[in-house]
DNA sequence: TTTACTGTACCGTCTGGACGGTCTTGTCAA
DNA sequence: TTGACAAGACCGTCCAGACGGTACAGTAAA
């Protein structure tokens, strides 16, 4: 066995990414993330030798996370539509409260390049939504404006109220689900 | 008179962008920006007198700057359309190669409430192409689309190419002059 | 004995920013 | 016209603190 003692290691990114967003994203120092997580900075760099392996494996971890969910979303869905499945399960992250995801800032703040995992994982999404969606045209309508929700959740513009949302997000699971007009004029 | 001897400001502003592009938005330092623009940290710390300065000034100068491209667009576009003239203009901003606005989380790394007057500026346009668009279900997804295309720009994510980015411009461009299907099934 | 740490001490580097000095330009009395 | 002076714009240096990382001795469980 690889960990008798310890599942130090997902403490310690928990610590990581609750430490980026209270002390701010610039602000994710080694000491205060050991700290944070109860293990001494000894521990901490035993666990991750350098920093850099840290953000790598607190993107790397959120990346897996997330694929999960997705494909569990998936079998949820009818018919297995990915991308009513990824329309529905990004929604249901941007309901979530306040604690987004600070960390990806302090990740591009000490190396823009730590995104590339994040750029590979969503362009073999798009793919497969490409490969898997009939209609090419409501496919794009609906992912950037997917992806506009998450920025803005992102960075906290909250511009729509709760019932605008909710508006917004079924707009979207129709137009995903194959009507070409985000929906048939209710009124 | 006020500035005998300098457009100091705008240089320093320029060599900011600049520095935080090639560096690294966590590696904007002040004595990168200073050489960078051919002048003296003190020279530096006298037009802005601390680091938060500087990026308030970075924030600010590129809203307004933004705000008159977008009165500009506006009075370009026919009848004065806010929404379309809002889609023209992020599209003009998007073809634009590489160095977009890196900046940006050189600031949220510095200190995430920098990002304030933006959420105020993003909400204050909301809330006009609310009070201009008459059909409230294609502004949310026009909006939202123009938002994630803004943020796949910013993080570099290239998932489409000219063409289909083309494609998705017009299709937002129409459902933003009135057409509620994206676009009325082409082929 | 090995694994998985803890705790402490320490090093080298970088950074914001305070400070004092300098050069230029404008103003105005004589 | 000129000389004195003030203010504005900027230069160069210095420094205290923070941070990433190393080294190493100790320890408790498996």
């Amino acid at each position: 066995m690889k960990k008798p003692r310890a599942n130090s290691r997902e403490k310690i990114l928990a610590a990581a990414a609750d430490v980026a967003r209270e002390s701010g994203p610039g602000n994710l120092s080694l000491d205060a993330v050991a700290q944070r997580a109860g293990v001494s900075k000894g521990g901490l760099l035993y666990n991750f030798p350098s920093k850099a392996k840290l953000m790598q494996a607190l993107v790397e971890h959120h990346l897996q996370e997330f694929q999960e969910a997705l494909e569990t979303a998936r079998r949820d869905c009818a018919q297995g539509n990915l991308l009513a499945a990824y329309v529905k399960l990004s929604a249901k992250k941007f309901e979530e409260d306040q604690p987004p995801s600070a960390w990806i800032f302090s990740a591009i703040a000490e190396n823009p390049d730590f995104l590339a995992p994040i750029r590979i994982f969503q362009r073999e999404l798009f793919d497969r939504l490409k490969a898997e969606t009939p209609d090419f045209k409501a496919l794009l309508l609906t992912y950037f404006a997917v992806e506009g929700m998450r920025s803005a959740s992102l960075f906290d513009f909250q511009v729509l109220s709760e019932q605008e949302r909710q508006s917004l997000v079924s707009s979207l699971l129709s137009v995903a689900k194959g009507n070409l007009a985000p929906v048939p004029a209710v009124a």
